[in-house]
DNA sequence: TCTGGGGTCCTAGGACCC
DNA sequence: TCTGGGGTCCTAGGACCC
C-alpha cells in the first residue's frame, strides 16, 4: 500500500453539461433539465440534480424521463461551450500540479505529493480547487482525496454533489467497507447483480472473500482486481499523457433495412470520420473492426487485419464493407439493421507507412492502400479544403445520401480521446 | 415511443510456430 | 495406435466507463 497522505485527487464536475445550462441561463436553477432528448424520444444525455431526485438519469429515453418527471425541462446542448468550460477547469487544476490525468471532458486525477509545500496539506488543495472552479468558473466540482486513485474516485463520488472527501490513511478500512460494491470501478450492473446472488452487497462483504474464490465467481482479472481494490492495493499511477489505441465512430438510424446503397452511405461517413481523426494526427491503423446492430439490440462484430496500417477513406469504406456484408451473412435481403459502426485499432505512425501506401497493391482487402498514393492524395486533398472552407465544403458523398446527423458533431468530439 | 457515441479491458478458442 | 508444451497473433463477444 502506498506511503504517506491523501495525495491522490479525484476532481469530478457535478452533472457538468445540465451545470452548464443552468450557468449559461439563471432561469434554469434550481429546476429540473435535461440536456438532450425530448418528451417524445432521443436520448438524455445529462440531468441536472433537481431531475435526478424524480430518477432521471444520463442513457434514458426522452419520454421516459418525462414520465418520471412531467415538469422536466429538454434543453439543447451548448457543446461548444462544455469543451470551453471543461478546458478551463482542467487549466485550474493545472495550475495545483502538473500531475494530472484528464480522465474525460469533466474529470480528471490529481498527484499533488510535490505541491504540499505551496499550497499546504492535500485538504487545503482540496479546498483550493473547489473554491477556484466556483469564484471563476462558476460550477460545482466534487473532489475525493486518498492514497490511491482508486479510493480518490469513489471519494469524489461519495462527496457528490459539490462536496469533499479525504480519506485520511489507515481509516480507509471503515471508509469502504459500508459502502455498496456498485461504487467499486469496474462493477456494473451484472457484476453487481452476480455478487448480490452471493449475498455480497458492501464492499465489507467483498472484502471478506478469498480472492480465489473471487476469481472464480466473476473471471481471473476481474476478481483479481476486485480483491485488490477491496483490500485498497492500487498502484496505479497517475499519467498525464495517454493516446488512444483506437478510433471508431458509429451511427444509430433506428430501424432500416440493409439495402447496399444505403449502407454503402453510412459506411462512407463513419470512414470519413475515422480516418480524418487518423489523417489530421498522422495515425493510421492495421485492424477494421465494424459493429451491426439488429432490432432487439442483438449485434454482431466482425474484424480483419491487415498487413500494412491503412488510414485512406475509401479503402476503409471497402473493408468495412465486406465485414458487414458478413456480419450480416446469408439472413433475409430485408434484414433491419439499427446501427453501424467502424473502428480502427493497431493504430501506428503514418509516416512510417508512407512508403508501404505508395507501393501498396490494388486489393484492399490484402494490403494497405489501392492504389495507395492516388488515395492518400485525394484525402489530403480533401482534409485541406475542409480545414480552410469547412466541413462541408467537399465529402465523398452527395448531400442527398450523408444520413441526417441524430447527434451534433460538437458532441461527438467532447467524447473523442486523443488519438 | 425502446435504448447515443466515444472509448478500455478481458476471455476464450483457434491458427500457427518452434 | 499417438504425441508435449509454450508463445504469439487473430477474432468474436461481452462488461464496463464517461
Amino acid at each position: 500500500m502506498p506511503d504517506g497522505g491523501p495525495t491522490i485527487l479525484h476532481a469530478d464536475l457535478d452533472a457538468f453539461y445540465a451545470s452548464v445550462e443552468q450557468l449559461l441561463d439563471p432561469a434554469l436553477r434550481g429546476r429540473p433539465i435535461a440536456v438532450g432528448g425530448g418528451p417524445s424520444g432521443g436520448v438524455v444525455l445529462a440531468a441536472s440534480y433537481e431531475a435526478k431526485a424524480f430518477g432521471v438519469q444520463g442513457g434514458m429515453t426522452g419520454w421516459r424521463a418525462a414520465q418520471l418527471c412531467p415538469e422536466l425541462l429538454f434543453v439543447r446542448g451548448h457543446f461548444g461551450e462544455y469543451q470551453r468550460l471543461g478546458d478551463a477547469v482542467m487549466e485550474v487544476l493545472a495550475g495545483v500540479t502538473p500531475l494530472v490525468e484528464r480522465v474525460s471532458i469533466d474529470e480528471a486525477f490529481l498527484d499533488v505529493a510535490g505541491s504540499t509545500h505551496l499550497f499546504g496539506p492535500p485538504e487545503r488543495i482540496c479546498v483550493l480547487i473547489r473554491g477556484r472552479v466556483r469564484a471563476e468558473i462558476g460550477l460545482p466540482i466534487s473532489v475525493g482525496a486518498a492514497r490511491t486513485k482508486h479510493l480518490a474516485k469513489i471519494a469524489s463520488q461519495v462527496a457528490k454533489p459539490d462536496g469533499l472527501v479525504v480519506v485520511q490513511p489507515g481509516h480507509e478500512r471503515e471508509f469502504l467497507d459500508p459502502l455498496p460494491v456498485g461504487l467499486i470501478w469496474g462493477v456494473g450492473p451484472v457484476h453487481r447483480q452476480r455478487l448480490a446472488d452471493l449475498g455480497i452487497r458492501t464492499i465489507g462483504d467483498l472484502a471478506q472473500i478469498p480472492s480465489g474464490a473471487l476469481e472464480r465467481i466473476l473471471g481471473h482479472a476481474v476478481g483479481h482486481k476486485l480483491s485488490a481494490m477491496a483490500r485498497n492495493d492500487d498502484v496505479r499511477p497517475v499519467v498525464t499523457a495517454r493516446r488512444a489505441g483506437s478510433v471508431g465512430a458509429q451511427s444509430a438510424f433506428g430501424r432500416r433495412p440493409a439495402v447496399a446503397a444505403e449502407v454503402r452511405a453510412v459506411l462512407a461517413h463513419l470512414a470519413d470520420r475515422v480516418s480524418r481523426r487518423l489523417r489530421a494526427k498522422g495515425r493510421a491503423g492495421r485492424t477494421v473492426t465494424v459493429r451491426v446492430r439488429f432490432v432487439g439490440m442483438r449485434s454482431v462484430t466482425r474484424s480483419h487485419t491487415v498487413a500494412e496500417p491503412v488510414s485512406a477513406t475509401l479503402t476503409l469504406t471497402e473493408i468495412a464493407e465486406r465485414l458487414v456484408w458478413s456480419a450480416i451473412g446469408s439472413a433475409s435481403a430485408a434484414t433491419e439493421i439499427t446501427l453501424l459502426a467502424v473502428a480502427v485499432s493497431k493504430l501506428a505512425d503514418q509516416r512510417a507507412v508512407q512508403l508501404e501506401l505508395d507501393l501498396a497493391t490494388p486489393d484492399p482487402w490484402r494490403a494497405g492502400s489501392a492504389p495507395g498514393a492516388a488515395r492518400g492524395a485525394v484525402d489530403g486533398s480533401m482534409d485541406e479544403i475542409r480545414d480552410r472552407f469547412g466541413a462541408d465544403a467537399v465529402g465523398y458523398l452527395p448531400a442527398v445520401l450523408r444520413p441526417a446527423a441524430a447527434v451534433p458533431d460538437e458532441f461527438r468530439e467532447l467524447a473523442e480521446h486523443d488519438v
